[in-house]
DNA sequence: AACTGATCGTCAGGAGGGCTGATCATCAGC
DNA sequence: GCTGATGATCAGCCCTCCTGACGATCAGTT
């Protein structure tokens, strides 16, 4: 009954996923963007802004709003650079790292739930990754 | 060195394919969306507005300037129905049917070789099916 | 025939994400 | 001390989606 376009069933896919992300941490004050920003952040050195959205693949004009909002939560911190001044460094603050975990330990649930019905959800992200040229 | 986010690789496998299939739908003036919308209408009896709304999972109040466009260039006709007039019934028109069908062949040769670097490129298909629980 | 409630299509408007272009401060190289 | 490049920010536009309201029409009831 429904679609067989390609582009169909990945925008509804992702639908779906959004929506129970969104409503999965919500108790902890955050959509699935917020989460993304800081593991970008929490993995490893710290980052500038424009290093962050790199890393997430989103424009460089729409860090610094999600980064503002990260920030009035006080779940990261912005520091200017001392080598480069140009530069704002990102860092998780206390509370943002407890946050990002326990959001993070919510997450892999949730995935975990979501490729439930697949025979091989680890093929499949790999089967993205592919996709994506990685 | 990518996320291993759900959320990321759906949104940019996505993303990518919404890119490459504007690109290739370009010679026909026409989007994914606007093929989208040709598809619903094309297959089968004549739907009303909210029908191929409804098939496409779309809202309501877009399909209304979707069909707008593709009226504007005369791919597909309004036509009050006699029975119900409150419905605005679809339908194709000669130059909407050719250039949906060489539309259609366009997209199936792109999410071929989208998929291609996929070992079974319809197992994927059938993964995102299972993922809408159908 | 008249009333009620529901449905179809349309419109205005807002929210959100993505992008461009300009600007300012800062850096690196000459 | 110039010049060009870079990081961050801002204003603004476009597109998509959704809500709420409205008029027109239908179906069921009285």
């Amino acid at each position: 009954m429904a679609s067989d376009r390609l582009g169909y069933l990945l925008k509804h896919v992702l639908a779906r996923l959004t929506e129970a992300q969104t409503e999965a941490l919500a108790p902890h004050g955050l959509n699935g963007r917020d989460l993304a920003v800081l593991s970008a952040i929490a993995s490893g050195e710290p980052l500038s802004q424009l290093e962050v959205a790199a890393r997430l693949r989103v424009d460089r004009t729409s860090i610094g709003d999600l980064i503002d909002g990260l920030e009035e939560r006080g779940l990261v911190e912005r520091r200017r650079s001392a080598e480069d001044r140009r530069r704002n460094v990102v860092v998780l603050t206390t509370a943002g790292e407890r946050t990002f975990e326990s959001a993070e330990r919510v997450r892999h649930e949730l995935e975990r739930e979501f490729l439930a019905p697949l025979r091989d959800g680890d093929r499949f992200r790999a089967d993205l990754r592919l996709l994506l040229g990685e």
